[in-house]
DNA sequence: GCCAACGTTGGC
DNA sequence: GCCAACGTTGGC
């Protein structure tokens, strides 16, 4: 069981969305960086848990705590020409992006960056670290439990 | 809108 | 394979 936080700029998904979309499950599409790529095709299993975040936005921060809920599989935007995912150089017989379905466990209370900056125990955070822009980033069992059983207890 | 940080591209 | 130029991310 592992861990993980992922970002998602609210007015292309949001943690309203997750909810209400069917089975209260979405692909997460539009992965377009090697790293984040490899965590979700790699690290990734179903039942993992997720830190659903809201970047890009007014109030930056942790807006719900999700699940993966699929094994890695083809990202379809990037062989759709009018998607803005779309990758000229993919082809389904060698994609380049995979993605993993998520899944809605809760929505909470948005926990804002600017206070998970100010605690000291998420020092490590990936999040918080300087320069940080992955999208998908791994969260350490220790910061998981202490994030969703003290910050955001249910 | 600014800008720091980082990733990617492409000429050599 | 180096590295300058360029593009993107994302907080502020």
């Amino acid at each position: 069981m592992k861990y993980w936080l992922m970002k998602s700029e609210p007015e292309e998904a949001s943690i309203d969305d997750l909810a209400n979309a069917p089975r209260q499950t979405l692909a997460w599409t539009g992965v377009r960086n090697y790293q984040a790529r490899n965590f979700m095709r790699d690290g990734m299993q179903i039942g993992d848990g997720v830190l659903f975040y809201h970047s890009s936005c007014a109030v930056p921060g942790i807006a719900g705590i999700a699940e993966v809920a699929s094994t890695p599989y083809p990202d379809p935007t990037q062989f759709d020409p009018a998607s803005p995912y779309h990758d000229p150089k993919a082809s389904r017989e060698a994609p380049r992006w995979v993605l993993v379905d998520v899944k809605l466990v809760r929505k909470t209370p948005l926990l804002p960056l600017s206070e998970l900056r100010d605690i000291p125990e998420l020092a490590s955070l990936q999040i918080l670290a300087k320069g940080n822009r992955l999208s998908v980033t791994p969260v350490a069992p220790e910061h998981w439990e202490f994030i969703t059983t003290r910050l955001l207890p249910a």
